[in-house]
DNA sequence: ACTAGACCTGAAGCGTACTCAAGGTTTTAA
DNA sequence: TTAAAACCTTGAGTACGCTTCAGGTCTAGT
């Protein structure tokens, strides 16, 4: 069973303008239908669900090409691949870290405005 | 006391150019010199720390602006003030929430390369 | 007094990740 | 069978947030 290219972005919830896109960029390679439709694998949404989750957490699309060009090739660069995505969460982990402790200065502030307003300072 | 530009950039961890562009864009007033040189006072400072807070968390400049023309008026608008802060916080535990919940995928990918690693599969 | 370095303005340029347009072909449902 | 809807490609356009450039003025250390 395969899928369209509308069916694929419905499921991946992203858009087919993103599919091409990523397509074009070397992040996905999709066969075709005779007629030249693209016909996406149970395989090449479960790729596309990995590509997603990378953009969502912030990789840049040339670190997901340099990826997507590893797992493209045999099994024997997984220990480069390993290091991409460790790399990757740690990055995420200090991104995490970071917006944390900026939504308490956030959070800091709706309280200090509410205090202000049950009790104003005029 | 007050730093010139150059020393506010330091201070506020973000280069000259953005405080330039941000200062364009509405988000700060900085007072001059008799010679037309920036003068940043401590509340500057501490506005632009806020700022900076805003925008690691994601908020788009534009909605910085609208926080700022608040800002720059009467205390009669905490409550606006307020409910943009609160809406951006909702903001930021969504994409913490989904950060979250990607790293976990990264994850699992990790280990499961680095079981592959262990047992090849071929 | 001199000069290197910091500052000023206005405008143009850049990197990233899409997003849309145009003009043509294929599929699908009535 | 036919017409709307979906798909194709190439290439241009957009949104956002800076960042750099050019050409001139000001300041600070010696």
């Amino acid at each position: 069973m395969t899928l369209s290219i509308g069916d694929a972005a419905v499921q991946a919830g992203i858009s087919i303008h993103t599919l091409h896109y990523y397509e074009r960029e070397g992040l996905l390679q999709i066969e075709r239908s005779s007629s030249g439709h693209r016909r996406y694998s149970s395989g090449d949404l479960e790729w596309i669900g990995i590509l997603t989750c990378l953009r969502e957490t912030g990789m840049p699309i040339r670190t997901m090409r340099e990826f997507a060009r590893l797992v493209q090739q045999d099994s024997s660069n997984i220990p480069q691949r390993i290091e991409i995505l460790k790399t990757h969460r740690l990055e995420v982990l200090a991104h995490l870290k970071s917006l944390q402790h900026n939504l308490e200065h956030v959070e800091y502030k709706i309280d200090y405005y509410e205090k202000v307003l049950v009790q104003p300072m005029d």
